[in-house]
DNA sequence: GCCAACGTTGGC
DNA sequence: GCCAACGTTGGC
């Protein structure tokens, strides 16, 4: 899941009281699939900073309430309000995340690139543009083996 | 700040 | 339904 550190970074999240955060503003529509269809209880996600100095995998964080409507999205004056979702026919969804862990060290986007079992891993697609997106079993497992 | 890639909008 | 124009994302 990617955040402009500048707008919300794995340290916010940290620094929350719970430690949680509703994961709002996602207006795509494979993005909200995944947050409203794929994202369970209890799975874990990777944090990823982009749009900064060092992109790249920051931390591990946790889903702790499953997809629900964005409320975001229904408050006129709001920066991600969208007129075309009502609470009754809501377009776009979110999912509570609870910090885990910062990983030892950021793994950078440029290092991700060169490693062959992670060729074929959604954020290293050409023209990859989506903030939410799914990692296997074995992707996962190598990057945290580079940490 | 540039620009490639992609998504969305709206005229026809 | 097509597609040009425009807006956004995000790496560099």
């Amino acid at each position: 899941m990617k955040s402009e550190p500048d707008v919300f970074s794995i340290d916010d999240l940290k620094n929350r009281p719970k430690q949680t955060e509703p994961w709002d503003g996602v207006r795509n529509y494979q993005a909200r699939n995944m947050l409203r269809d794929d994202m369970k209880k209890d799975d874990l996600a990777l944090f990823y900073h982009s749009s900064c100095e060092v992109t790249g995998i920051v931390g591990i964080m946790e889903i702790v309430k499953e997809g629900y409507p964005d409320p975001t999205a229904f408050i006129p004056k709001h920066k991600y309000y969208d007129p075309k979702s009502k609470p009754e026919k809501p377009t776009w969804y979110l999912v509570d995340v609870k910090f885990k862990r910062k990983l030892k060290r950021t793994i950078p986007l440029i290092e991700l690139r060169d490693k062959k079992p992670l060729q074929k891993m959604h954020l290293l697609q050409k023209g990859n543009r989506l903030s939410v997106m799914p990692v296997t079993k074995k992707e996962w497992e190598y990057i945290l083996s580079l940490e």
